[in-house]
DNA sequence: TGCCAGGCCGGGT
DNA sequence: ACCCGGCATGGC
């Protein structure tokens, strides 16, 4: 099954000659990457962008900070980024967790087994496959592939992967044929939201200008699944 | 004006 | 095992 590895490297080696890196993810330490990453569900980048400029203003934005500032305060430095209620309380869940775990340190907390870090991360309330993943491999350098909104809508709309696969099967479909290189996934990741983004939209179904028509299925074909699943 | 944006949870089938 | 409503702001 070379096939499969040498066809997801082209995909991303077409990416990558149209967008270029993009160094992600857009933030200065671990700790404002893993806020970010729970400040983003659901929400426009830019509205994060307010509530952590607002977090670094009020310097917030340390382990420390945000372990001491009150809810109310903590509500009123991220609501820009919407849902300010229950995101409150999952930043106050992870910095919970931090210090219950390791002192209140990331460098301890990135130094756990990768599947046994994104297990334990799975369980604090309000951080779900995708911050985990994204706290994993942006936050702590490790080799896990993201899959989000766009990655979802890219693959099935190329008809890649089943419009029904869920998070587990995309994601395998990485991390199972491609080699497990942090830099890789970031970028890959990275350059499917540049592409969602920018070309891949909702609004525009046929993706004329898409770099990446010509890996798609035919709908057409019987055979739908490109990349069957080894069973 | 309504839909959308780098989800997740809890309750109901 | 799915499916759905709720959560909230700002841009277009």
């Amino acid at each position: 099954m070379q096939e499969r590895r040498e066809e997801l490297l082209s995909i991303y080696n077409s990416l990558y000659r149209r967008f270029g890196p993009q160094h992600w993810w857009p933030g200065d330490s671990p700790l404002e990457i893993s806020i970010g990453a729970i400040l983003t569900q659901n929400t426009a980048w830019r509205n994060v962008e307010r509530a952590i400029e607002n977090l670094k203003r009020e310097g917030l934005l340390s382990v420390k900070g945000l372990e001491k500032v009150s809810m109310e305060k903590l509500r009123a430095a991220i609501r820009p980024a919407g849902y300010f209620n229950e995101k409150a309380k999952k930043i106050k869940a992870f910095i919970d967790f931090l210090f219950a775990n390791y002192q209140g340190s990331l460098r301890k907390m990135f130094k756990e087994e990768r599947e046994i870090l994104r297990k334990k991360l799975l369980q604090i309330r309000g951080i779900g496959k995708e911050t985990a993943d994204s706290i994993l491999l942006y936050a702590g350098n490790l080799p896990v592939f993201v899959v989000d909104a766009y990655t979802r809508r890219i693959l099935s709309r190329h008809n890649l992967v089943s419009e029904k696969a869920d998070y587990e099967e995309i994601q395998r479909l990485f991390m199972d044929n491609l080699p497990l290189e942090a830099k890789l996934f970031n970028e890959f990741h990275a350059l499917f939201v540049r592409l969602g983004k920018e070309i891949c939209k909702k609004k525009d179904p046929d993706c004329v200008h898409c770099p990446l028509r010509r890996f798609s299925v035919s709908t057409s074909s019987e055979n739908k699944e490109h990349f069957p699943r080894q069973t």
